[in-house]
RNA sequence: GCCGACGUAGCUCAAUCGGCAGAGCAUCCGCCUUGUAAGCGGAACGGUGCGGGUUCAAGUCCCGCCGUCGGCUCCA
C-alpha cells in the first residue's frame, strides 16, 4: 500500500528504529518465532524471516491456516523460549552440510542454490558479496541465516514483543509461486516502547479516512453501485469544491491553462498511445457504437495531445502548460482497493507542459515549485521525495535517446538540488517512457503518501509524432512533461482526512461554525447571526433542534466543526455570541463582527482554527 | 487476481449445542425551555449481503457470487 509507514512520530522511536541492537532484537524474535511454530506444526516449512520497520515477520508454509488462538499460543511460547535462555550461535558452514541440515526444507534448499549461485542473500535480495553459507542456532533451533542477533534470548524483552497478525504473502514475492503464511509480529526494546508503537496504531486507526468519510457524512461507497467508486456527499462536495477553486486559482496565477476533455475516446487513440498494448488490463473493456470502438479514459495524456495536435505549433507557443481535473478509470484488481487511497475511478488533477529542450530546466524547477507551494497550502509540509531514473544495465528497455535521458536527469537532479531538497535516487525505478520525480507527503502521524508525481515522456511524442516549428524553421519534437500534483481529488481527500484526523482547517471545514440557540426564544436571533455570518462568507449552520445546548455542543464536537456560537439570553441583548472551539477553548462573548473577523482571518491564513 | 477473515436495523454491536432476531445511538411523535461533550417518555425500523443446498427447524452448517477487512502481488 502506499502509505508506506515509517515509524512512529516522536524523535526517541526514530532513533530506535534506525538502531541496530533493535533490529536484531526483532530478527532475533523472527527466529524464536520460528521455533515455536515448528514446535506446534513439525511439518512447517520455513521460508524468510527478516526484521522489518516496526517489528518482523515469518513466512510458513503449514498444513492448516493459522487462527488467532495459534497466534495466542504461539506468543506464549515464545515467552517461554525467551526465559530459556538460550544463545545465538552464527556457524559458517559448508555447501554439503548446508543441503544436509535443511533436506526437508525446500524454501531453504532454494535459498542455499541461489546464494551458492551468487547474487541473492538468505532472504533473496541481490548482494555482490561472495558466497558464504552461514547458520544461526539457539537451543534446538537452527536456521540458514547471516544475522546479526542478539547473544542471547534473554535480550529479547518477553513483554516487549507481541505478534500483530497473519496473511498470506507468495514465496519470493512471486504471484505464480506458492502462497505461504506470514506472521507479523512486532518487537521493542522496552514495554513503554512497545506500548507507545501499539497506541500509535490505535490513532492509525482512529484517523482511518473509511470510518471518518462515513462518520462525517462525506463520501460512501456502494456494494450497489460498484467496488471502488466514491459518491462524494453534500460535505464532502463542499470540501473538493473548495480544493478544486484553490486549484484552479493557483493554476491560473501559476501559467496554466485549464481544459477539458472526453470521457471516452476511439480505440485509435489508444493504439496510438500504446495503452492497448500495455496497459489493457487495466482498462474497462470497449464500448461499441456504429462499429466504432471507445474505451473509458485511463488517463488523460492521448485528449491533451490532441488538443496540440489540432494546429501547427511555433517554438513562439511554447511552452504549453494545460492542466485538467481529469476523471479517469482504471480497472484494478479487486484486492487492491482500498478506501480513497485506491479506486477505480477517480479525478485527477493532470497537467502535460509542452515545451522545447531549452525550457525544460525552467519548467522542471517551475513544476517542483508549484507543486510544493500547493501542497504547503494544505498543510503539507514534510516530504520524502524520490528521483527514479533508468537501470543503466538495460538501456535498451527504454523509449527516447541517451542524451534526452540524460538532459532529463540532469533538469530533474538540478531543480532538486537548486532547492536543496534531499531525496533518493532510485536506480532502475525509473518507467519505460521518461525519468520523474514522486514526492510523498508525510502526514501528522508522519507517514507517507505518493501523491505528486512530475514525469518525462519521450514515448507519447514520437507516437503522436508531435513537432513545433523552431526559430530556424526546422520541425522538431517537444519534451513532455506529466505532472500530478494532488495525485487525483480522492486519493488527496483520504490523506487530507487522515492528516487531520477530520478536523479540517476552517477555510476547508465543510461547515465552519454553528450557532446553537440555548432556548427556543433564541431561534430568531441565531439565525440572524447565521444570516450576518453567511453574509460575509462564512459557511454557517444553526441548530435549532428541541436539544439540550449540552447536547448541541456534543454533535458539533462529533461533526468536528471548528466554531460553536452559544446565543443565549445574555448574547441576545448585547448583540453577541459566545464562541466555543472545536478544541475545547472557550473564548466566551465576543460582539458578531469579532468573530467574523477572527473567523475570516483563520481562513485566510488557513489556519487549524 | 491470490491466501485468510468477515458481512445481523442508517450506525455500533448482541443472539449458548442449529430452536420465537435483540440493545444502545440515530430517526419520528410528545413533554421539558435549557449556559459549553448525551434531559425524559413513547413509536417505528431489519428477517440476517445475494442465490442455491442440507435439515422438522438455518443468522448459525455446505456451495457459488457480491462486497469489506488484513496482507501478498500490482500500481502508466
Amino acid at each position: 500500500m502506499f502509505p508506506c509507514i515509517l515509524f512512529p512520530k516522536g524523535g526517541k522511536m526514530s532513533e530506535h528504529a534506525q538502531n541496530d541492537h533493535l533490529l536484531r532484537i526483532r530478527h532475533s524474535a523472527s527466529h524464536v518465532m520460528a521455533q515455536a511454530v515448528l514446535e506446534k506444526f513439525p511439518e512447517a516449512k520455513l521460508a524468510i524471516g527478516p526484521a522489518i520497520e516496526t517489528g518482523f515477520y515469518y513466512d510458513f508454509d503449514l498444513p492448516r491456516p493459522l487462527t488467532p488462538e495459534d497466534l495466542a499460543e504461539i506468543e506464549a511460547r515464545m515467552r517461554e523460549i525467551i526465559a530459556e535462555g538460550y544463545d545465538f550461535v552464527y556457524q559458517e558452514i559448508s555447501e554439503e552440510e548446508a543441503r544436509r541440515l535443511f533436506a526437508d526444507q525446500p524454501y531453504k534448499l532454494e535459498l542455499i542454490e541461489g546464494i551458492l549461485a551468487g547474487g541473492v542473500d538468505e532472504d533473496g535480495n541481490p548482494t555482490a558479496e561472495r558466497p558464504v553459507l552461514s547458520i544461526y542456532r539457539h537451543g534446538p533451533f537452527v536456521d540458514l541465516c547471516r544475522g546479526p542477533h542478539v547473544a542471547n534470548t534473554r535480550e529479547i524483552n518477553p513483554d516487549a514483543v507481541k505478534l500483530l497478525s497473519v496473511a498470506g504473502a507468495y514465496w519470493r514475492g512471486d504471484e505464480r509461486r506458492p502462497m505461504l503464511q506470514r506472521i507479523y509480529g512486532t518487537a521493542w526494546e522496552t514495554p513503554e516502547d512497545l506500548q507507545a508503537y501499539l497506541a500509535w496504531r490505535e490513532e492509525v486507526e482512529r484517523r482511518d479516512h473509511r470510518r471518518l468519510i462515513k462518520e462525517l457524512d462525506l463520501i460512501s461507497f456502494h456494494e450497489e453501485g460498484g467496488a471502488g467508486l466514491a459518491y462524494w456527499h453534500p460535505k464532502g462536495g463542499r470540501i473538493r469544491q473548495i480544493i478544486e477553486d484553490h486549484w484552479r486559482a493557483r493554476h491560473r496565477e501559476g501559467g496554466y491553462e485549464i481544459v477539458y476533455t472526453p470521457h471516452i475516446g476511439r480505440s485509435w487513440l489508444w493504439e496510438q498511445s500504446g495503452h492497448l498494448q500495455f496497459y489493457k488490463e487495466n482498462m474497462y473493456a470497449p464500448i461499441e457504437i456504429e462499429g466504432v470502438q471507445y474505451y473509458l479514459k485511463p488517463m488523460n495524456c492521448p485528449f491533451h495531445i490532441l488538443i496540440y495536435k489540432s494546429r501547427t505549433r511555433s517554438y513562439r507557443d511554447l511552452p504549453l502548460r494545460w492542466a485538467e481535473l481529469g476523471t479517469v478509470y482504471r480497472f484494478e484488481r479487486s484486492g487492491v482497493l482500498h478506501g480513497l487511497l485506491r479506486v477505480r475511478g477517480f479525478t485527477q488533477d493532470d497537467a502535460h507542459i509542452f515545451c522545447t529542450p531549452e525550457q525544460i530546466e525552467d519548467e522542471i524547477l517551475g513544476v517542483l515549485d508549484f507543486s510544493l507551494s500547493i501542497l504547503r497550502d494544505f498543510g503539507f509540509t514534510e516530504y520524502q521525495i524520490e528521483l527514479s531514473v533508468r537501470d543503466p544495465r538495460t538501456p535498451e528497455k527504454y523509449a527516447g535517446s541517451n542524451e534526452m535521458w540524460e538532459q532529463a536527469e540532469r533538469s530533474l537532479v538540478n531543480a532538486l538540488e537548486a532547492r536543496n531538497l534531499p531525496y533518493k535516487r532510485m536506480e532502475g525505478e525509473a518507467v519505460f517512457y521518461g525519468p520523474k520525480i514522486d514526492i510523498k507527503i508525510k502526514d501528522a502521524l508522519g507517514r507517507a503518501w505518493q501523491c505528486t508525481t512530475i514525469q518525462f515522456d519521450f514515448n507519447l511524442p514520437e507516437r503522436f509524432d508531435l513537432t513545433f516549428r523552431d526559430r530556424d524553421g526546422q520541425e522538431r519534437r517537444p519534451y513532455m512533461v506529466h505532472r500530478a500534483l494532488l495525485g487525483s481529488m480522492e486519493r488527496f481527500f483520504g490523506v487530507l482526512v487522515e492528516h487531520y484526523g477530520g478536523a479540517f482547517p476552517v477555510w476547508l471545514a465543510p461547515v465552519q461554525a454553528v450557532v446553537i440557540p440555548i432556548a427556543d426564544r433564541h431561534a430568531d436571533y441565531a439565525w440572524d447571526v447565521a444570516r450576518r455570518l453567511k453574509a460575509a462568507g462564512l459557511r454557517v449552520e444553526v441548530n435549532d433542534s428541541p436539544e439540550r445546548m449540552q447536547a448541541k455542543i456534543r454533535d458539533a464536537q462529533i461533526e468536528k466543526i471548528p466554531y460553536m456560537l452559544v446565543v443565549g439570553d445574555r448574547e441576545m441583548q448585547n448583540g453577541e455570541v459566545n464562541l466555543r472551539r472545536r478544541d475545547g477553548e472557550v473564548p466566551g462573548a465576543m460582539s458578531v463582527d469579532a468573530f467574523i473577523a477572527m473567523a475570516l482571518e483563520a481562513v485566510r491564513e488557513r489556519r487549524l482554527l
